[in-house]
DNA sequence: TTCCATAGTGATACTGAATCGCATCTTAGC
DNA sequence: GCTAAGATGCGATTCAGTATCACTATGGAA
């Protein structure tokens, strides 16, 4: 599990470098991001950004998604979230009281899908693996 | 990873056994389940059973869910879609390709999990697990 | 065997996430 | 500054799932 900064590079200059245009628009919504970090939905940058449209949000999102700039999770219920990839393959943890995401790293697991793939039939291409939490603020809650 | 046949009681039963009544709707789309097993999608079994309501459709997933005798899962775009469960607890393997949803279980995973779960702030509820994979028939279509 | 409270149903309208089509606007390269 | 092509905002649309509500069928009791 890791906690370090990661500094990643400037996600507009990532999209130029793509060829993708700089606009006003996708600054805003990039920079959302960058302050929420982890665990946001369209919804909720769409209500920071009343002026950006709604088409654009998830335009951007989806451009980000395919970047791999952001990742796409869902809570047990299946609703969407979206989440900064600070590294590079992660996973993620998420709070089933607050909906809080986190993001951990762990060796072990993808040793683990490589001996998995040969028990497995057919090629194993990629896994996801999300992990519900109850997180030490809400257990703390909880218990008061 | 286990492939051997588990003899589930009857659905129906389980149903009743809850309270619930044996109605036609709920006999038909369980009859359904039973014969698609894994990996089908809620539009599926309307299309297959156009005399019963959406709602009921849906209705009832919830329930057989709740109960534990089938689970939804992701495909990798997000889509979602329903199998039965067969074992208690398990995992899925979806064919990126075809959309075919497979089974298995692994007690590695779970020794792993709570392992994993000391390394992770907060307490660990649950996790859920999905591989994509090709499936066998669909890279030997891929290689003719 | 009928009776009837109530669980369950189907139609339809609605929500929330996401996409599409299209006229209009911006950007960046000249 | 000019302009083609990329990007935008709007509104309509799709798709999964839920809510409402009048109606119906189920199954326990009489």
């Amino acid at each position: 599990m890791t906690n370090e900064q990661v500094v990643r590079p400037n996600i507009m200059a990532v999209l130029e470098d793509r060829g993708y245009r700089s606009t006003n628009s996708r600054r805003s919504i990039v920079h959302i991001l960058e302050e929420k970090g982890s665990g946001f939905t369209a919804e909720e940058i769409g209500r920071e950004l009343p002026s950006v449209g709604r088409a654009t949000i998830f335009r951007t999102l989806k451009l980000l998604l395919e970047m791999g700039v952001i990742c796409r999770l869902n809570l047990p219920d299946g609703a969407p979230k979206y989440s900064l990839s600070r590294v590079e393959h992660h996973h993620h943890t998420v709070c089933v009281v607050c909906g809080n995401v986190g993001e951990f790293r762990a060796a072990t697991i993808e040793r683990l899908m490589r001996t998995l793939s040969n028990e497995i039939p057919g090629d194993v291409v990629g896994h996801r693996i999300e992990l519900y939490i109850t997180c030490d603020l809400c257990s703390k809650e909880n218990t008061n």
